[in-house]
DNA sequence: GCGACAG
DNA sequence: ATCTTGTCGC
């Protein structure tokens, strides 16, 4: 879809797609969403998962998984090329779309405004969230070591995301919102979506999953899960 | 020019 | 992202 993209033809669309952000408050959200990509060094095979969860009880409900082909090559400030054609298709597998969407990786804290989260946002008219384990881009700001201490990370001025410890000891996750959403709710969903490690459960989840699948353990398609059944 | 740099 | 063993700390 974007391999034959230079990185000048990346930039310019990604600053023409980027004029389609909107960002506003979601109203009653039972569903939520991770998505993860895996592959195996210097291959091209993607190997995309999205898992939907229960919110906010986080509970796994439904999951897809689905292998795409993708030449275009990482470059901090253009994940979204190598990941979002893959994660459309894996997308496609899905009936009933969820609330919103948890991606690896940025939103808006993004040079261009147009992290993964944002670029699939737009596509697939999604509301999005970005979660990135490291910083991309702003002004670093380290939240105190406590659970849920945040801090803003800046980019002239402007408030792009947040840098949000989720458990003590452990390194700040990062917060943007995507598309559809606001930055404010981006953070409280998130907040929600923490389990008993560093990584949200969406995110983290989609990310076990889709290792399980690029090893083989896990097959492509749609996945219901069994709900336990209250019997009598 | 130099350093930084999601996954 | 992936490849890998032990190891330091709560």
């Amino acid at each position: 879809m974007y391999d034959h993209f230079s990185f000048e033809d990346a930039t310019a669309l990604q600053n023409q797609l980027a004029k389609q952000l909107k960002f506003q408050h979601l109203q009653g959200i039972s569903t939520i969403a991770g998505a993860d990509i895996s592959f195996n060094k210097n291959s091209t095979t993607m190997y995309a998962g999205i898992v939907i969860l229960n919110y906010p009880e986080m509970v796994l409900k439904a999951f897809a998984l689905e292998t795409f082909e993708t030449n275009f090559p990482y470059k901090p400030g253009y994940l979204g090329f190598k990941e979002v054609p893959a994660l459309l298709k894996t997308w496609s597998l899905i009936s009933e779309k969820p609330d919103v969407l948890v991606l690896d990786g940025n939103g808006i804290l993004h040079p261009r405004r147009m992290g993964v989260a944002s670029h699939f946002g737009i596509l697939a008219d999604q509301p999005t969230i970005g979660c990135a384990k490291s910083m991309l881009y702003g002004e670093n700001h380290v939240p105190e070591n406590v659970k849920f201490a945040k801090t803003e990370i800046k980019s002239y001025g402007e408030t792009l995301g947040f840098a949000m410890r989720t458990k003590m000891n452990c390194s700040p996750i990062y917060v943007s919102a995507g598309h559809l959403i606001t930055q404010e709710q981006s953070l409280e969903i998130i907040k929600k979506c923490v389990g008993n490690y560093r990584i949200p459960e969406p995110t983290r989840i989609a990310h076990e999953m889709v290792n399980n699948f690029r090893i083989g353990k896990l097959k492509s398609g749609y996945h219901l899960i069994n709900q336990p059944l209250t019997l009598f």
